[in-house]
DNA sequence: CGCGGGTTTGATGATGCTCAAGCCCGGTGG
DNA sequence: CCACCGGGCTTGAGCATCATCAAACCCGCG
């Protein structure tokens, strides 16, 4: 069983890539380990590149002004996750990345993804797409933050991520909903009830 | 002076073009102009591609579950829109943009940018940054939109888009950050007090 | 001059927050 | 094995933010 089976997979929905080429590309990741409250990212340094999870879950935050954490993102076996802000316009980071179980991920680093992108010209089209994805599905998290309640929301996410329920804390996914635990506590009593 | 010229510089921020390359990446674009009012993308309707403006101003918007319209962008000259959602899962677009001024548009179809990928991989490369960096742009606004008020909002969009509230009503600038027109004209007005 | 779209103002009400307290439950040390 | 933590979840009272609805106003334009 091959660690980056899942990894050569998720190229091969977007790209088609050689034999030579799936042998090649394996050797710009490596492989990173954390204990459960370890930090993959931490605010006040520079991102150093982007995560893809093999096994294990994690979520990303960033403090407001009176130091209250907010969760942006959740990601899991099979995510993408980094802090594309840091990256792009390479200051350093505003949100942490932490892990949230045990985690093990590739890691893919700056420098390594520019000789990737240099080795391998295709895989600037799978994170292309890639990004590309993700400007989709932020777009609708934005829609949605315009056009639904707190108890819309909940739904909406109980039914696309309602699997992460029994892996994250209730506290965290209210305030990734930009609700208080408290109220989110009470929109699921009223939920309970009236079915 | 050449239609296309604010567009090359544009790709030479990000990539080297040699002056062939520059000739030929003109011709996957075509020059489209709309009036006041116009349609550039409708929805119910496939998103056909992605808008380069040349000049003018658009925005795009959706319609919520009691058909009250949420604007989600704005777009001037030199900037690129599209419905990504639309393109990425190949769906119907829920989201319209429409020109606010008579506007002209550099239109890369889709169709097209597969062909301009093939010709000029290193077109590539030019998407991923700029898809990258819309990426860190949503997630800033998913960002305050977590963690400010509807005035700090505002305070805010002045600073970055303040340019925009000659060229839009106010009632799509409080759309697009999620308040009532009702509410930001008390928020402007408290602003104007107390300085 | 009147019309109509956009903005303002005000009264009332819903949504969601704050603060404080209590509860539940798994983990830890005696 | 039990007592006691402590973190997370719940409950409730009171409050801030923001929405709704209705009316008035403003002003460019036909």
């Amino acid at each position: 069983m091959d660690t980056y089976e899942t990894l050569i997979k998720t190229f091969e929905k977007y790209i088609v890539l050689t034999p030579e080429e799936k042998e090649l590309v394996k050797k710009f990741f490596i492989i990173r380990t954390f204990n459960k409250k370890d930090f993959l990212v931490n605010e006040g340094e520079l991102c150093e590149g982007t995560f893809y999870i093999l096994k294990g879950c994690v979520h990303s935050f960033f403090k407001g002004k009176h130091l209250e954490k907010h969760t942006t993102h959740f990601a899991i076996e099979d995510w993408w996750i980094t802090d594309m802000t840091s990256i792009i316009f390479q200051k350093l980071a505003l949100t942490s990345i932490q892990a949230l179980e045990p985690t093990t991920a590739l890691f893919l680093s700056i420098k390594q993804s520019e000789k990737m992108f240099e080795a391998i010209p295709k895989m600037e089209k799978f994170f292309r797409i890639l990004s590309q994805r993700n400007q989709a599905s932020f777009q609708q998290r934005i829609l949605h933050s315009l056009s639904m309640n707190a108890t819309e929301r909940y739904l909406n996410f109980r039914e696309k991520y309602g699997f992460l329920e029994s892996r994250v804390p209730q506290y965290m996914i209210a305030s990734f909903l930009g609700i208080t635990p408290e109220f989110l506590s009470i929109i699921r009593n009223k939920l309970s009830k009236q079915k």
